[in-house]
DNA sequence: CGTCTATTTGAATGTACTCAAAAGCGGTGG
DNA sequence: CCACCGCTTTTGAGTACATTCAAATAGACG
């Protein structure tokens, strides 16, 4: 069923009982989402968490000169929104967009709040969601101090080989903060 | 008292009674550290969750090649601890160096697991804080991103005023990664 | 005062960008 | 099924941003 892996990926951090199971799925929405659509555009409220079930998502930033960087992508068993904004209540800063046709598992804030005070291990979930959410960021910084970029290309495409499956070159250099021109002499390069 | 700080610090976002108070206070170590002492380095087991009482820390990372990257700053009524290596146990990839004559206060790894299985609530704690420390890394990155050196360094200086006050040019140089000499010329730009 | 490190300045170099144009690729409609 | 259109990728020339190396100056500390 649509929710199975869901439920694998957040059993995979705390262990449910069948009703506390049950009581998380009366939460959750399923959603289709075409190649193309945005789950979320810079200035909308941002609602959701989204797990993205199937297909492959690009969450970006665009500046006013039209430049976009690429903040995350999420294929299927991550998930993916704009967190600062679905704290703090504030306005989208990113897009966020499929690039494939997709669909996800969402999670409205009003139910996640349900859900920490009705299943205190809820708590403990997001907790090491964001625990390891932080250290990811945290190591991205540093590799973007402290390597070039063509050591970030290389670190990047071994690292994420799932979402190297799913997005363009042009992608990888808003992620990488490179133009798409300097990414193909990178390629070139060798190999 | 010497914990006054940090529980106003905790306080901020959970509440705790009387009984909650005490038990957490027994968790916790207090520790001088004098300027320039490292309270963590590279490949020692990270034990600890550090609350800066007073004073002023730097995290960074040191290349093969011998160039320092700084991860993170942290003065009074921050925490700081290289997380990555503190969640899972490996060895650590930072150094963590006092600044200056400083005073923490620290929670081991088991103390911590210890407050999370004895106070639920501090579940929550955890999440908001690393909640909070994912959106700003992710911040930073997005700032790497789409930001000139001479924007990010202006950024910096009005973002964390409190730092500045604390922190060489070139510390700050190797936080923005960008060399010594090259700040020095943004700077003399102008104002 | 003397030493050590931080900061500034400048010249030469290199890394990555801009602009432009050609080539490749994928999807769509006839 | 093929031809065309739009977008991605490649290639190249010229440029700008940032680095390296070197040396002078300024600050901090014993």
């Amino acid at each position: 069923m649509p929710y199975s892996k869901i439920l694998a990926n957040i059993e995979k951090h705390v262990s449910l009982a069948e009703g506390e199971r049950h009581f998380l799925l009366e939460q959750l929405e399923l959603k289709e989402v075409q190649k193309k659509a945005y789950i979320l555009q810079a200035g909308d409220t941002c609602r959701y968490f989204n797990f993205v079930n199937e297909g492959a998502f690009r969450a970006y930033y665009l500046s006013k000169e039209g430049k976009e960087s690429t903040v995350m992508f999420a294929v299927s068993d991550w998930w993916i929104t704009d967190m600062h904004c679905f704290i703090n209540e504030q306005p989208a800063m990113l897009h966020i967009q499929a690039i494939e046709h997709s669909s996800i598992v969402r999670l409205s804030k009003e139910k996640l709040n349900l859900l920490f005070e009705e299943l205190p291990k809820f708590e403990r979930f997001f907790r090491v969601i964001m625990q390891n959410a932080y250290t990811r960021e945290q190591l991205r910084v540093l590799e973007n101090l402290s390597l070039t970029a063509e050591e970030r290309y290389h670190n990047f495409i071994s690292k994420y080989p799932r979402i190297v499956a799913h997005v363009t070159q042009k992608q990888i250099a808003t992620y990488l903060g490179i133009t798409p021109e300097f990414l193909s002499t990178i390629r070139a390069g060798k190999t």
